[in-house]
DNA sequence: GTACCTACTTAGCATTTCCTCC
DNA sequence: GGAGGAAATGCTAAGTAGGTAC
């Protein structure tokens, strides 16, 4: 490797873990987690009191702007009667939910620079731009572009249309890469809906028809000989609260279960559904014993483990029955696949970080619950014998099959369809061309926020340093949540002031800010910037007289902030910042750290640390794998067989080298060339598995799913895939290259973001 | 301007399936 | 062929953002 190549993974590295200096900032942020942690643990207990009252202060500063009624009653009145009314088929309710956690220790190390995005380098527009410039976004552009190509297609694809009034179907996979052939086959089978027009009217479909959901099977007694306990003896229990109980057994191992506020809402909702004689004698969870229940599950669960080959073959076949007949639908002519065709069944709550309605009773969503969306002239789906869908509409404006009101926060969840499918394509790929918009006026859009920063006024002042937060740092936009119904979490919008620290110097860097927070699904969020003098003067001038839990920007929201985006750009919302810094980012990551020369596991490292440099901006984090540590192991150990293995055959070279010079016979050159083979491909397995180990360790509590799935343009992983000869297979696995057929179709290894 | 509702995307963890190694 | 681990897939919570009504 060159020294100019192991100073670029250097600088790739210094984001993420694995060498001794990241352990000992990793313990820093251990540390001042626990701080963090200890702190938020006070102010929660402090939740009741202080939170409250400044609850109720907040409240009554916004009934000072009202009109004088008590809205906040009125609004937590509807709230309440929602989700009541959502148990008893009534129309639909609010948001809530709230508390908090406490994720892992921050992954964010301080940047070096600027991310790496700032400013955005010019690039040469190439053709595509220039098309997509004029066009942007329009499947027929693609023609333009590929002509001969695309014609080709077009005229296969009218061929099968009209041999065909008739549906598509979408390819069941095959795994592995052994079915070469097939695979090929069942390519060219698959529709190309990136080469047809587009809805232009906001209708996302003409035709729909679907089976309708798939429900939850019903509830099984448990056997008699399982007994559940309370006080030390056994208690026989009622169905209904017998399947409550087996909710709690089921997850008896699971954290979840010592925590406070879980089993609270838990015994809060069981209660509710025991015999009057049940709720009477059950009264403290501390008594009740579940390990019984608990250990039958865990039994079954092992037997099932143990079935054999026929019997799970026979459980697959029925899988598949099912996924056959409820697992697609029709949309305009294809077959399309549909991604959650199962209702969620009835179960405990289990909200993200210290969510304050965690453990409560999600309850058996039933046919009356279910409203079905399809067209008119399909076949309406059967609702099961002797039940009535609560209400069949053929709604072609919204891209939903059936829906239902949970009753924990009394949201609507939806039955949809799969990433691979058109509707959900077209949105995806609409989303990187409004990215790659913004790369076009980027440069002006943040000459205008510096601009702002200068402003008379305080509302503007606040967006544009907000903006360059969103901008800089790749933060969500933070709407506004329903206070005490949710885990405490915050995006940029709604940061408080207790989540930033100014430091006028630190370290040999000037203007510095600290940021400590909880984001979306309560993953801390941690990280020190020195930002621009006059940001930190603004920022100064928002702190000015405010308490910790009042709002940083307290003269902006999403809606205003979102309101000027889009002014400044046709679509543009705090969200795009996200997806184009992601995507202007792994752009560049690739362009700076693949090397031609490589051979194809460094080239897959390369790509793989561009895409961490774009999670590690965006705050993917994941829990290090359970197995983390001993899959380590393990794989130092292949290393080191692998490093005596090359010992060996180096000194077997070395041997059959001086055999040969002094015999110079034929059988000792073989010889030689045979040993030196040997040491070529052991030292290339070496390789291999350090590479692996690198790969790995930078990659223990960093998720890359996440940016590839719904950050990074894929045409920009293709191009660099067709560059550089990598398989695109070992970039994307299968269900990856089924929802960016799209891009795979059409990037050639010339696209630029 | 705000509250509320709806539709949709983004997110991490859990579970299942596949693959490798013995 | 079975165990164990990695990778893929499934599940569903938690966000963003637009529209409407007042």
């Amino acid at each position: 490797m060159s020294g100019d190549r192991e100073h670029r993974e250097s600088q790739v590295n210094c984001g993420s873990k694995g060498n001794d200096s990241h352990k000992h900032k990793d313990k820093h942020r251990e540390h001042k987690h626990k701080d963090h942690k200890k702190d938020r643990g006070h102010e929660r207990s402090k939740h009741n009191s202080e939170h409250k009252e400044h609850s109720e202060k907040k409240h009554k500063d916004k009934l000072k702007h009202s009109d004088g009624s008590d809205k906040h009653k009125d609004k937590e009145k509807r709230r309440e009667d929602k989700v009541k009314l959502s148990h008893t088929d009534k129309p639909k309710k609010e948001k809530e939910n709230g508390y908090v956690r406490h994720s892992s220790p921050g992954i964010k190390s301080e940047p070096e620079e600027d991310n790496g995005f700032h400013p955005v380098s010019k690039h040469k527009a190439s053709k595509r731009e220039l098309d997509d410039e004029e066009f942007d976004y329009k499947p027929k552009k693609v023609k333009t572009e590929h002509d001969k190509k695309e014609k080709k297609r077009k005229h296969e694809y009218e061929e099968e249309d009209e041999e065909e009034e008739d549906i598509k179907p979408k390819k069941t996979k095959d795994r592995s890469a052994k079915d070469g052939k097939k695979n090929k086959k069942e390519e060219e089978e698959k529709w190309k809906w990136w080469e047809e027009e587009r809805y232009t009217d906001g209708s996302k479909w003409r035709f729909l028809e679907h089976k309708g959901p798939v429900f939850a099977p019903p509830y099984e007694p448990m056997p008699d000989k399982v007994k559940f306990f309370y006080d030390g003896k056994p208690m026989k229990l009622s169905a209904p609260a017998e399947e409550v109980a087996t909710f709690f057994a089921k997850m008896l191992d699971h954290e979840y279960t010592t925590k406070d506020i879980f089993r609270k809402n838990f015994l809060k909702d069981w209660r509710k559904e025991m015999t009057p004689e049940e709720k009477s004698k059950i009264t403290d969870l501390n008594k009740c014993g579940f390990s019984e229940m608990s250990s039958y599950f865990k039994a079954q669960s092992e037997a099932r483990k143990q079935m054999t080959k026929e019997e799970k073959q026979k459980i697959k076949e029925e899988n598949e029955r099912i996924l056959q007949e409820y697992g697609f639908c029709i949309m305009d002519k294809h077959k399309e696949r549909i991604g959650n065709f199962r209702i969620e069944p009835p179960g405990l709550f289990r909200g993200r970080g210290d969510h304050p309605k965690m453990g409560m009773l999600k309850r058996r969503i039933r046919p009356q619950d279910i409203i079905i969306n399809c067209s008119k002239d399909s076949k309406i789906p059967k609702p099961p014998t002797g039940t009535k869908w609560k209400e069949v509409r053929h709604d072609n404006k919204v891209t939903w099959l059936a829906s239902w009101t949970e009753n924990i926060q009394g949201s609507i969840k939806y039955i949809m369809l799969n990433p691979s499918s058109r509707i959900k394509g077209e949105k995806d790929w609409q989303k990187y061309e409004t990215a790659r918009r913004l790369k076009k006026c980027v440069d002006r859009i943040r000459n205008q926020y510096r601009e702002d920063w200068k402003s008379k006024e305080m509302r503007i002042r606040q967006r544009a340093v907000a903006l360059y937060f969103i901008d800089k740092l790749a933060l969500r936009a933070g709407n506004e949540k329903e206070e005490g119904e949710t885990a405490d979490t915050v995006g940029c919008c709604s940061l408080r002031v207790e989540h930033i620290k100014l430091y006028p110097k630190m370290d040999e860097q000037e203007f510095v800010v600290e940021f400590d927070f909880l984001g979306k699904d309560s993953i801390r969020y941690y990280n020190k910037i020195p930002v621009e003098k006059r940001v930190f003067k603004n920022l100064q001038l928002f702190l000015e007289n405010k308490q910790p839990e009042d709002d940083l920007f307290d003269r902006l929201n999403t809606s205003i902030l979102n309101k000027h985006l889009q002014e400044l750009m046709d679509g543009l919302t705090a969200k795009v910042f996200r997806t184009y810094n992601a995507s202007i980012t792994l752009q560049q990551q690739l362009k700076q750290l693949t090397c031609g020369d490589d051979s194809d596991p460094a080239k897959i490292l390369s790509y793989n640390r561009a895409n961490r440099a774009v999670a590690i901006l965006c705050n993917h984090q994941r829990a290090p794998p359970k197995t983390f540590e001993k899959s380590m192991q393990n794989l130092q150990t292949k290393i080191d067989d692998k490093q005596s293995q090359l010992s060996t055959a180096r000194k077997q070279l070395k041997s059959a080298k001086s055999d040969y010079k002094a015999s110079h016979d034929e059988k000792s050159q073989k010889t030689v060339e045979l040993k030196r083979k040997a040491v070529q491909r052991i030292e290339e397995q070496l390789m291999k598995l350090q590479m692996q180990a690198t790969d790995r360790e930078e990659n223990k509590q960093i998720a890359l799913g996440t940016s590839k799935l719904n950050y990074l343009d894929p045409r920009i992983s293709v191009a660099w895939s067709k560059k550089y000869g990598i398989p695109i297979e070992k970039i994307y696995n299968k269900t990856q290259r089924e929802k960016f057929a799209w891009a795979i179709d059409m990037a050639e290894k010339d696209f630029e973001f």
